[in-house]
DNA sequence: ATCTGAGGTGTGAAAGCC
DNA sequence: GGCTTTCACACCTCAGAT
């Protein structure tokens, strides 16, 4: 899903519930790697398979939502997408965007930050810990990256799904099987998530739902 | 409502790497 | 030689200007 510098898609989107609705927050994403190792896609049996260690560590990146901070009442109104997000493979990039290596394991993070834990909140530093921080993933985001795609299917998952990519849709093609395609992959499965904070703000434990798309 | 420029897509060929 | 990465390209969406 990636190159030089591309959006993550499909992007993650949660719902929040919980937060105190007139204290302000930060909304961040960071994504950090699964494990140690480098895979490579492997056609007969259509299944990653490990193709050696890891390349040397990149530096921390993290993605603030462009609408931070907001107040609780503001975040829990509304579905919170990171469809603006960018990911590069350039470790020398200085534009705060998200590096990350070809061929390895990632899991996404969210981030709730209370305003006052995340003043000093930068793309180019480490989330802050403590208090006021709570970190939520879901393994069923945790995806591999690519500079070419190993597998025709996703390909055309993508045509039809992302509309920048309308230039290559066929007219005639095969709605049901793509819905079929859709239900078999476990990372197109509904991108929507929910937190729930049940207390707020002393920071809270995590619940959360799956929602089918629309 | 329409125009326009910036930027997001996958493709396919070529280059690079091991 | 096979796999991965990079690049130019055409086509598209989107947002701001008029």
């Amino acid at each position: 899903m990636i190159v030089l510098l591309k959006r993550m898609f499909p992007a993650m989107r949660v719902k929040i519930s919980g937060l105190d609705p007139h204290q302000q927050y930060y909304i961040a994403m960071d994504i950090v790697p699964v494990d140690n190792k480098r895979y490579r896609y492997v056609y007969h049996s259509s299944k990653w398979m490990v193709a050696g260690n890891a390349d040397s560590p990149v530096p921390p990146r993290v993605y603030i939502h462009p609408d931070s901070p907001a107040s609780g009442e503001t975040w829990m109104r509304q579905v919170i997408s990171f469809d603006k997000l960018k990911l590069t493979n350039n470790e020398l990039d200085d534009q705060g965007h998200i590096i990350l290596h070809s061929m390895h394991k990632y899991q996404p993070r969210v981030h709730v930050i209370r305003k006052d834990c995340g003043d000093d909140l930068s793309p180019v530093k480490p989330i802050p810990s403590g208090e006021g921080v709570k970190a939520f993933s879901f393994p069923e985001t945790v995806f591999t990256t690519v500079t070419a795609y190993q597998n025709q299917q996703i390909t055309r998952l993508k045509i039809d799904r992302n509309p920048f990519a309308k230039g290559f849709r066929d007219s005639g093609r095969n709605r049901m099987g793509l819905e079929a395609l859709v239900e078999s992959y476990a990372f197109w499965r509904p991108s929507l998530r929910t937190l729930t904070f049940e207390d707020i703000p002393g920071i809270p434990k995590q619940e959360h739902y799956l929602y089918p798309r629309a």
